[in-house]
DNA sequence: CTGGCTATCCTTAGTCT
DNA sequence: TAGACTAAGGATAGCCA
């Protein structure tokens, strides 16, 4: 039960490194998650899979509308609880205010998918490439990299 | 200094939400980062600022390079560091996993770009739409949503 | 508003199942 | 292999400068 203090350095053992990377995504993406409803924006995380050429997206189609769901939900809700038998005119208000909630989250991810295109603008791809030539390569890199650690594990 | 528990909604104060941003973007960014050396990945999160309407990238170009640099140096150095004065093969391997490494690290790069690109091929976009117009979008709700909550104030 | 401090809560490395 | 457990380490809410 003694934990050191982690270096935070490449870890070159396979099964820590699966474990690690499985343990520590699902706290960045709770974390993320948590951001997007504290502060009620739209954040995502894109991470790699190292061990099955998968990428994983947060939030994913499904997710993001979740977010925007419980972001109307609670955010205002919370706030006009203890005026659920309010006046027409906060009814009014509370309606406006949902109303308001929603398109300006509408517009925040409107703003993120922006974002990502400029930020692909910035990456050029040959076009003629496609992910599944990229695993493949990824596989062979992969290969390669088992021979030469066998190799280096005959000579130590 | 009594912390209890925080109930992950909605931050209503704006000064509370603005510190719990900045505090937990920081704190996501670094978990991030973390992920990529330790497992050797790309990894990125993309989160919107609440307060200016910037989005905030991690990695930028900048940081992407930092992060590839940073694998490269210290996900085989540490291994190979008591066999710096190693065999001629011991030398070739290691600049065949270096090779390899990056290889596979640009690899992983173009595999999380076309990611995004076929996450972005999901969202529809008005295809006159610009960041500028969203912005000011965004600051127009913005100022119905300040408008309304003074009408609230006043009326409760 | 931003950054530093610290008690408290949260995450996770190591381990066993 | 992935989940459960638990103590050490890490993040952060609230507060102050």
């Amino acid at each position: 039960m003694t934990r050191k203090k982690v270096k935070v350095a490449y870890i070159n053992d396979v099964n820590a490194r699966k474990a690690t990377f499985r343990k520590r995504k699902k706290g960045i993406m709770k974390k993320v998650n948590e951001l997007t409803i504290l502060c009620g924006i739209q954040g995502c995380a894109i991470i790699q899979n190292p061990f099955d050429s998968q990428i994983e997206v947060w939030p994913n189609p499904k997710g993001a509308k979740k977010v925007v769901e419980r972001y109307l939900n609670t955010s205002k809700v919370d706030e006009t609880k203890n005026m659920n038998q309010g006046s027409f005119f906060e009814q009014r208000i509370y309606k406006s205010q949902s109303k308001l909630n929603k398109l300006r989250s509408e517009n925040r991810e409107k703003e993120m998918t922006l974002a990502m295109l400029e930020y692909l603008q910035t990456k050029k791809l040959p076009e003629n490439l496609s992910l599944t030539d990229l695993k493949e390569m990824d596989k062979m890199v992969e290969e390669y990299m088992k021979e030469i650690e066998n190799m280096m594990a005959t000579l130590c």
